[in-house]
Order: structure tokens, then C-alpha cells, then sequence
DNA sequence: GTCTATAATTTGATAGAC
DNA sequence: GTCTATCAAATTATAGAC
């Protein structure tokens, strides 16, 4: 995988969270880092390829990212998944790259889709095992942090999305960050990324 | 408001909840209903009004949907939001709206935006004030039926959906439709129009 | 309200030179 | 691996006739 490949897909994935699938152009990527969008078909020949790969590794960083960390014991599973979730916004303001996608998947290529029900089956796999087996469990949470983001994005604060995924765990945690719920008009888009 | 106009409304609406915004376009909708695309733009400008326009009508519907029922005692709010958003993976095999919207946030004119956060705005309101002023629990609720949509949809299977949101009401409720784990590549988009 | 015609731009993709 | 050149198609949108 050469280096022009790869920040090829930082950027996809960049404004696949962003704006979806159809939100992003190769003429746009390949301008970002100074090439022709005839060059990025070199990488990647077409664009459901490039999203799939995109997809991909997306699943392998995120298995990495929620892994346990050996030697931990009494590991709080859900909060790892919140901390790996919550970083989408936080970091770069965007969706998780597969609930945009999995939103979307009615209008996707079959190659596209197919990883994207990869990732949720290879989580929910991984999360129910670590909650001691219960499926519907880890279908509850995914579910719960991927809503969290959309409602992070369309209030454009990052506080919603704590608000929304705080009921996950019902320890006795910190108090939140108040949402600025009167402050009507608050160009959400905005707000993320300033 | 003409009927042509309304017929617009509903294919719109219909392709933004399986494709997103940048999935659908004026001529797709023109050709659908037998007139050419710029007819369209004389009933709405731009494709941002459209978009708006739709939006505004989905908060409408929604609230006339989840309005509690006259003379209804002890009404099981979060059972009432669940129905709601489980209709639209059942009957039309789409996303929310504004859940597809609210991820898509980002990529939007901010006129769609806006609408967007005003139907979680109001979507919570509601839901707080008759959980009893939680308005946190209203996030919680609204994130994992948004959630539960997205599962749903890349798993091509609606009870994927139920799975997710059965935690929300712990009352014992009858057993759920098992999922299709086993089953790999089941092919998510085609299962749910089948 | 719908049409024809058209503009101006963008898009995904290919062929072939360097 | 990147380029030029180009294509065919699609996109949002406008002007003006009927």
C-alpha cells in the first residue's frame, strides 16, 4: 500500500464521515494532495473499491482500538466502546464511518454494503462476548453510541452525544457538561468544527 | 399546497431516507411522476428547499404519530417512539429522516440542517416532558431507536431493530425473532425490499 | 404548470504518453 | 505513478415559450 494510497483514503474516510458516500468526488481527493483524479484511479479503480478498502480498515482500527489491553482485569467494555465512539466527534466531528454508511446502505455498492454489515457483525461478536454473552446487549449499545453521534451532530455539540450514551453505564459518574439546550439556532454544523 | 408538489414531497422523502441527501436528484423525481425536472424546480427552487420542505412535513407527521391518544392512561411513551421509528424500516425499509440527515449533517445546506436539529429538538422536548423531565433519557431513547435503524439496515434485517431496542422498555415482552447470525453475506440492502 | 432548450459544472471513468 | 486529454453521463439551475 504506497503513501499516496493511503492519504487517498484518510481523506475518503475524512469526508465519507463527513457527508456520506455520495458526499465526496476523487477530483476533490486528489486535489487535496496535489495530483489529478485520473492518478487516483491508479490506487483505486473505481470508487466503490476505494470506499470498500476505506471500510475495511476502518474495522481493523477499530477491533484494534477496542481491544483489551492485556493484563486489565475487570475491564469496563462499554466504556471502551464510548471512548472509541465519542473520539468520531471529538477528534474529527464526523459520524462513525459505518453508521453513516450503514445509514446510507440502501443506496450503496454491494461491495460498499457488505463491509458495513461486516463491521457491526464483527463487533456485535466482539462486544457480546465481553458482556458475558448477551447479543442484545451489544446490539443496545452499538445502537445507543451510533445514535449518540447523530444527535451530537445535528445539536453540532459534543455534549449530546454523552447525554445520550450516560444511560449506558449506571454508575455514579461525573456530572455532564450541560447541553445548551435554549440557545435555539446554534448552526450545528458549525459549532463541531470551530 | 399542489398535489404535484406533494406527490414530489413523498418521492423525495423516500429516496433521502434509503440514499441520503446527495442520493437523489430532480430528474429521478421528475421521471417518476412523468414531468420534466425543471417543472420541479417551480415547486420548490432548489434542492434545499426541497429537502427543507420535507424535512419540516417529517416533524409534522412524527409528532401527530407519538401525540399521546385522547384520554389514554398510563401510556407507554417509550413503546409509542418505538412503533414509530420501527414503522420506518417496516413499511418502507428506510432510515429516519432525520436520522439520515442528522449524520449527514455535515454535507448539508444549512437551511436542511436546521430543520434537522429542530426535529430533535422538539423530539426531545417531547419525550422528556412525558418521561417525567428526563430530558437525558429522552437522548438515551431517541439515539438507540436512531440506532437501531442503522443496525437494521445493515443487517438487512428488521429484527436486528428490535434486538437493539428491546433493552428500552425491561418489561418482559414476548421472545424476539432470532437473528440470522449464521448466515453470512445475507446480502443486507435486497433482504429488507424483499 | 409544464415544456424545450440550454447553460455551467461536476462526476466516474478510460486511453495512452511520459 | 502521474500526466493530458477526453468522454459520456449526470447534476443543479435558468430563460422563455406555450
Amino acid at each position: 500500500m504506497s503513501e499516496t494510497a493511503e492519504k487517498l483514503m484518510d481523506l475518503a474516510e475524512e469526508r465519507m464521515r463527513e457527508a456520506g458516500y455520495h458526499g465526496f468526488s476523487f477530483r476533490e481527493l486528489a486535489a487535496k494532495i496535489g495530483i489529478k483524479s485520473a492518478s487516483v484511479h491508479h490506487h483505486f479503480p473505481t470508487k466503490a473499491d476505494m470506499a470498500a478498502a476505506v471500510a475495511r480498515r476502518y474495522l481493523e482500527r477499530f477491533l484494534e482500538n477496542v481491544a483489551p489491553r492485556p493484563g486489565e482485569s475487570g475491564e469496563d467494555v462499554i466504556a471502551v466502546y464510548r471512548s472509541a465512539f465519542r473520539r468520531s466527534i471529538e477528534q474529527d466531528g464526523g459520524m462513525c464511518l459505518s453508521g453513516m454508511l450503514g445509514a446510507e446502505s440502501g443506496g450503496l455498492p454491494v461491495e460498499v454494503s457488505e463491509e458495513i454489515e461486516n463491521f457491526f457483525r464483527k463487533a456485535v461478536e466482539d462486544l457480546a462476548q465481553r458482556l458475558g454473552g448477551s447479543e442484545d446487549r451489544a446490539f443496545a449499545v452499538l445502537a445507543t453510541l451510533e445514535g449518540a453521534l447523530i444527535l451530537a451532530r445535528a445539536y453540532g455539540e459534543v455534549a449530546a452525544f454523552d447525554h445520550a450514551a450516560a444511560s449506558l453505564t449506571d454508575s455514579d459518574s461525573p456530572p455532564l457538561m450541560p447541553l445548551a439546550l435554549l440557545s435555539r439556532k446554534s448552526h450545528a454544523a458549525e459549532n463541531l468544527r470551530a
